[in-house]
DNA sequence: AGCACGCCGACT
DNA sequence: GTCGGCGTGCTC
C-alpha cells in the first residue's frame, strides 16, 4: 500500500499546496477540515487537511512529517470546504490564506475554545403584522420554498425586520439555524436587542470589536449546532452552520459587504451561491437594492416581494430644489435651506444635513499664486481643518500645521469649498442655541462615541445633525422632519459609473428616515443644476423608476450589472515597475485570446495616482462572458508566477470590483 | 507572511 | 576588520 500525503493549506502568500506524511506514530485517521501542526521551512505552523491522497509529485525526500492532527471532527465540515474551495478559484486567491480569512483567528492559532449548548427554545411575543405586511411575509414563505433567493424589497420604515423575525421564527421551530447578515453591527445595536429578546440567548454575535475567543465560540457552538442564530457582519458568511435554513442579508446594497483588500470576496454573492448548494433560504433586504439584485429579480434568478407602504401611514416627505445659482450660498447654507433649518426648529423638530466631505475645506490655496497644498507622499491635495489649525491627508496619515501664508509667494491663504466641518461652524453661527451634532469619521470615530451621538438625537437633545454617510446608515430619528443634501452636484455627478446609484441609495435611505408616524417631512437639495435629467427622475419618480432610467445607460456602456470585470491593481515605489507589470499582462491577454470577448481597458493610473509614496496603477478586464473572464483571471495568474513578472511590485486581484479605485 | 542568505556602507 | 541595511528567494 502507498504512503497517505497530506494535501495542507497553510497561510502563506504562495497559491500552492503542501504535502506532508501522516504524523510517525500516529493512527488517527486523517479527514479533510482538520487542523494539523506541520513544520515548514524553520517553524511550526498551524494548516489545514485541503485533500488527502496516496500519491505526490515531489520527491520523497522533500516530504516531511506532519507533527500532529489537532482535531477530533473536522473544524471545517465539507459544506464549508467546499465554499473556500471555491473562493480560491473565483477569487484566485492562495488557498492557505483563503482559509486564513475564512477561519477566526483564535481557531488558526490551533486554540479550541470550550462551548456550551444555546440551543433556541421558544420565541417571545410577536408584534402583529400589518395587513401589508403579512401579505409579504406569507409571500416570502411561499418563495423560500422555491430554489431562488427572495429579494425583499421594502421602502424605509416598512417594517422589514418583523418580517425578519417572524420568518426566522419558523426556521427556528424546524430546527434549523439561522445567519443574519448586516453591514455593520455598530450601526444595529437594536437589532441584537430585538433578537435577544424574541429568541433568547441562542444568538451568536460576529463583528470586528467581538474578542477573537468569543468569535471562536460562536463559530465553533454553530458547527455543532449548539448555537442557533448568528448576527455578524461579512466574515460570518464562512461560518459552517450544521444545519443551516436561512440566510437574512439586510441592507443587500449595502458595501461593506464586499471586502476590499486581501480576498476580495462579496458576502452577499457568497451567500447566493451556499442558499444554492444548501437548498437553503436567503432573503435578500433593502429599501434601495443594489442594481445587480434588481436585475436579478427582473431575469427571474430572484424572486422579488415588494413592501411599498410604511407601518405607520404617513405622507411621503415634500421634495425641493434650491437653485444654488439664484440662491447663493457663501458658506454651504442657502438662504431657503436656512429658512426651512429654522422652521423645523421653531416646530420643535430636528434637522439632517447630508454633506459627503469630512474636514472644513477640501482645499487650501494660495490667493497670490494660486498653489494649491497638496500631501508629499500622494496625489492628492490637503484638506483644511479649522478647529485644529491643521491641514490634512485623508489618504495617509500625513498632516502638518496651517501657515499663514503662502510657503511660494507668501501671499494669503484661502480655503475653496465646504466639508461638514464649515457646515457645523456655519450652523453653529447661525442657531447659536440649539445642540448641533456633528457625524463624519473625525469626531464619531468608536462605537461607543456612536451610542453616545445617537441617544443624543433619540432624546431629542441634539437639533441639528450635520454629517457625512454615516448618517443615513441604521438608527431611527423619531422627530426628524428635515433632511437636507448639501452638495448634490459632488455625490450624484462624481466620478464613477456607480456614483449615481450610490446618491440615489443615500438620498431614498436619508429622506425615508424623515417624515416618520405623525410629521410630514421635507427633504431639500441643493444644487447648481436644478434642471438635470437625472436629478428630475430621482425627485419624480420611486428608486425603481429611477433605476429604470439609469440601467440603460449602464447597458449602453457596457458596465455592471450588464457585464462583468476584474480589476488588476499595482503599486510601487518605482512607476516604471508599476507600467511594466500591467503592460506585461494586458499584452499577456491581448496575445491569449482569439476571439476577443474580453475587453481590456488600461493600463492606466488609478484614480489616486499616488498613495505613502507608491505610484498605482490600473488594468480593468470586462467581458460579458463571465466564465471566460474568470478563466482569463485564472491563466493571468499563472502568467505572473511562473513568468515571475510581479516580483517588483505589490498587486492584486479584484474579481466584481464595486470601487474603481 | 516569516525567515534566511547575501552582498555593500559606517562604526568600535 | 565586523554590524546591519533591506533585496531576493524559499517554504512540502
Amino acid at each position: 500500500m502507498k504512503n497517505t500525503i497530506l494535501n495542507i493549506a497553510v497561510d502563506t502568500p504562495v497559491s500552492q499546496i503542501f504535502d506532508y506524511y501522516l504524523p510517525k506514530d500516529s493512527d488517527q485517521i486523517p479527514k479533510i477540515g482538520q487542523r494539523v501542526l506541520v513544520p515548514f521551512g524553520r517553524r511550526e505552523v498551524i494548516g489545514f487537511i485541503h485533500e488527502v491522497s496516496d500519491e505526490s509529485s515531489l520527491p520523497k525526500s522533500k516530504i516531511k512529517y506532519c507533527k500532529s492532527i489537532i482535531d477530533e471532527a473536522p473544524l471545517i465540515n465539507k459544506e464549508a470546504h467546499g465554499l473556500i474551495s471555491w473562493c480560491k478559484n473565483y477569487y484566485h486567491y492562495p488557498l492557505g490564506k483563503t482559509y486564513a480569512t475564512a477561519v477566526p483567528k483564535y481557531l488558526r492559532s490551533g486554540k479550541t475554545p470550550a462551548i456550551e449548548s444555546m440551543v433556541f427554545q421558544k420565541s417571545g411575543v410577536e408584534r402583529k403584522l400589518t395587513t401589508y405586511q403579512k401579505k409579504a411575509f406569507d409571500n416570502c414563505v411561499e418563495l423560500l420554498k422555491k430554489p431562488s433567493p427572495v429579494l425583499l424589497n421594502g421602502v424605509t420604515g416598512s417594517g422589514k425586520t418583523e418580517i425578519y423575525l417572524q420568518l426566522m421564527k419558523k426556521a427556528l421551530e424546524k430546527k434549523q439555524q439561522v445567519l443574519f447578515l448586516v453591514p455593520e453591527i455598530g450601526l444595529t445595536p437594536q437589532l441584537f436587542e430585538a433578537i435577544s429578546s424574541r429568541f433568547g440567548n441562542c444568538v451568536g454575535l460576529i463583528h470586528s470589536s467581538t474578542s477573537e475567543k468569543l468569535k471562536a465560540e460562536a463559530w465553533l457552538s454553530a458547527r455543532e449546532n449548539k448555537l442557533s442564530i448568528i448576527l455578524g457582519t461579512r466574515s460570518s458568511i464562512f461560518v459552517p452552520f450544521r444545519k443551516l435554513g436561512l440566510i437574512v442579508i439586510d441592507e443587500e446594497h449595502d458595501e461593506s459587504y464586499k471586502q476590499q483588500s486581501g480576498l476580495m470576496y462579496s458576502a452577499r454573492d457568497l451567500a447566493v451561491l451556499r442558499a444554492k448548494k444548501l437548498g437553503c433560504g436567503l432573503i435578500l433586504g433593502s429599501a434601495t437594492p443594489s442594481y445587480e439584485s434588481l436585475l436579478n429579480a427582473e431575469n427571474g434568478k430572484y424572486n422579488e416581494v415588494r413592501l411599498d407602504k410604511r407601518v405607520f401611514s404617513n405622507k411621503p416627505p415634500e421634495k425641493r430644489l434650491v437653485n444654488l445659482n439664484i440662491n447663493p450660498s457663501s458658506k454651504g447654507l442657502s438662504a431657503p435651506l436656512l429658512n426651512a433649518i429654522s422652521q423645523t426648529l421653531e416646530n420643535g423638530e430636528q434637522s439632517l444635513l447630508f454633506i459627503n466631505r469630512r474636514g472644513y475645506s477640501p482645499i487650501s490655496m494660495c490667493e497670490e499664486c494660486g498653489k494649491i497644498d497638496e500631501c508629499p507622499k500622494c496625489e492628492s491635495n490637503l484638506v483644511f481643518y479649522r478647529g485644529s489649525l491643521k491641514l490634512k491627508c485623508h489618504h495617509c496619515s500625513h498632516q502638518e500645521e496651517v501657515k499663514e501664508a503662502c510657503s511660494v509667494c507668501e501671499g494669503k491663504k484661502i480655503t475653496i469649498g465646504h466639508g461638514t466641518e464649515k457646515i457645523e461652524e456655519e450652523l453653529e453661527a447661525k442657531f447659536p442655541k440649539e445642540m448641533i451634532i456633528r457625524v463624519d469619521r473625525d469626531t464619531t470615530r468608536s462605537n461607543k462615541k456612536r451610542e453616545e451621538v445617537f441617544g443624543h438625537v433619540k432624546s431629542g437633545k441634539a437639533k441639528i445633525l450635520v454629517g457625512t454617510q454615516m448618517l443615513t446608515k441604521g438608527h431611527d430619528f423619531p422627530n426628524l422632519s428635515l433632511v437636507a443634501f448639501v452638495n448634490v452636484d459632488q455625490g450624484l455627478f462624481g466620478s464613477g459609473y456607480r456614483s449615481s446609484e450610490r446618491f440615489a441609495q443615500q438620498y431614498y435611505q436619508a429622506s425615508g428616515r424623515c417624515g416618520r408616524r405623525d410629521k410630514k417631512g421635507l427633504v431639500l437639495l441643493q444644487t447648481h443644476n436644478p434642471e438635470n435629467e437625472s436629478l428630475k427622475a430621482l425627485l419624480d419618480d420611486s428608486y425603481i423608476a429611477f433605476y429604470q432610467k439609469n440601467k440603460v445607460d449602464r447597458k449602453r456602456l457596457g458596465w455592471p450589472p450588464y457585464t462583468y470585470s476584474i480589476l488588476i491593481r499595482a503599486e510601487s515605489p518605482n512607476e516604471r515597475n508599476v507600467f511594466i507589470f500591467l503592460d506585461a499582462i494586458a499584452e499577456f491577454i491581448e496575445k491569449s485570446q482569439d476571439q476577443k470577448l474580453i475587453k481590456v481597458l488600461g493600463p492606466i493610473q488609478s484614480p489616486i495616482g499616488r498613495i505613502r509614496g507608491k505610484k498605482r496603477g490600473q488594468l480593468m478586464l470586462k467581458s460579458k462572458n463571465r466564465k471566460k473572464l474568470h478563466e482569463m483571471g485564472g491563466r493571468l495568474l499563472s502568467f505572473v508566477d511562473t513568468k515571475k513578472v510581479g516580483t517588483k511590485v505589490k498587486w492584486s486581484i479584484d474579481v466584481d470590483p464595486t470601487d474603481h479605485s
